[in-house]
DNA sequence: ATGTTTGCTGCAACCGCTTGCGTTAGGGCA
DNA sequence: TGCCCTAACGCAAGCGGTTGCAGCAAACAT
């Protein structure tokens, strides 16, 4: 389209976890291209949850190019990569996690918008059964628990 | 009583558990519109779990000139005086239970897409578990937890 | 019946995300 | 280095759901 590409600060950030992203994807024939770099970089400062809007908007800070059909197919990628995972928010809204963390799934107050995550040993006994009683394997990071914390239980903000 | 609205055939089903919305509604100052009625006759009709789209269409067929802003809207009314609830399935969408019905979550296979109920009694332990450590009072049935089920595990279909 | 209040409706635009399609360009190979 | 295959891109339309707004009509009172 314009310029060779205006992508000039696209500097990888070189963790050893990002770094071999461009050879993961090749040795499955897929590539590298300058928005997937853009997104990596991206990831690569981030930690903790992200909404797909927000990445984005930061993806944009530094390519203002960037589109939110490329953006969402290569989360896509990434995830199969074992890069990231998605979850969903209390109100649906797709909501990204980068690795390496700690397999967690979120707690949600309706009254007060908090977030608060939990672990896995707390989930441990629902994990547990449900692969006994359903033999199911579940995946406690995709999930949001909405209800209510404490704080707004007794003192309700103006329900 | 008829409307002029085109809604003939709109006999509301006398299960007393509906019958008394008219009511409920007034006592609260709002009101008992044609639309929210063929909502509702829909919802009388309904066990289980609807998506929006789906009631939706079925209000369609009572009504065509349903409008889907008007069945959200309804739809959160009719949640607030707590005749229905809505989560969100595995993929965000949102999904509508009937009450009443016992309070239960999903779960739901990424492999084959199946989605099973599961119990207050399963989940005991994790909302216990929050209610001491987090003093969190979940809503279980706004849950679907994402994973896989044995067969799948066992045997993925074709991924 | 008629008036008044104000909750509700329908419209159209928008948001977050996805998808189909024609075009561009990564990257293995000669 | 240049070719070719096809993965990936950008665009535009679409889907599920939400929202602001102007007009409409329930419901209560006169």
């Amino acid at each position: 389209m314009t310029s060779p590409r205006p992508n000039p600060s696209a500097v990888i950030r070189g963790d050893a976890l990002w770094s071999g992203i461009r050879d993961d994807l090749r040795a499955r024939g897929l590539r590298w291209t300058p928005q997937r770099r853009t997104l990596v970089e991206v990831l690569s400062k981030t930690q903790g949850h992200v909404t797909g809007v927000q990445l984005v908007e930061r993806c944009r800070a530094i390519d203002p190019e960037t589109t939110p059909s490329t953006v969402y197919r290569t989360l896509d990628v990434l995830e199969d990569l074992g890069l990231i995972r998605h979850g969903h928010g209390a109100d649906g809204r797709e909501e990204f996690h980068v690795l390496p963390a700690a397999e967690h799934g979120h707690i949600y107050c309706h009254s007060c918008g908090g977030t608060w995550e939990i672990g896995h040993d707390q989930a441990a006994s629902l994990l547990e059964t449900l692969a006994s009683e359903h033999r199911f394997t579940a995946d406690l990071s995709h999930v949001t628990i909405a209800g209510r914390c404490a704080a707004c239980l007794e003192a309700p903000p103006s329900a």
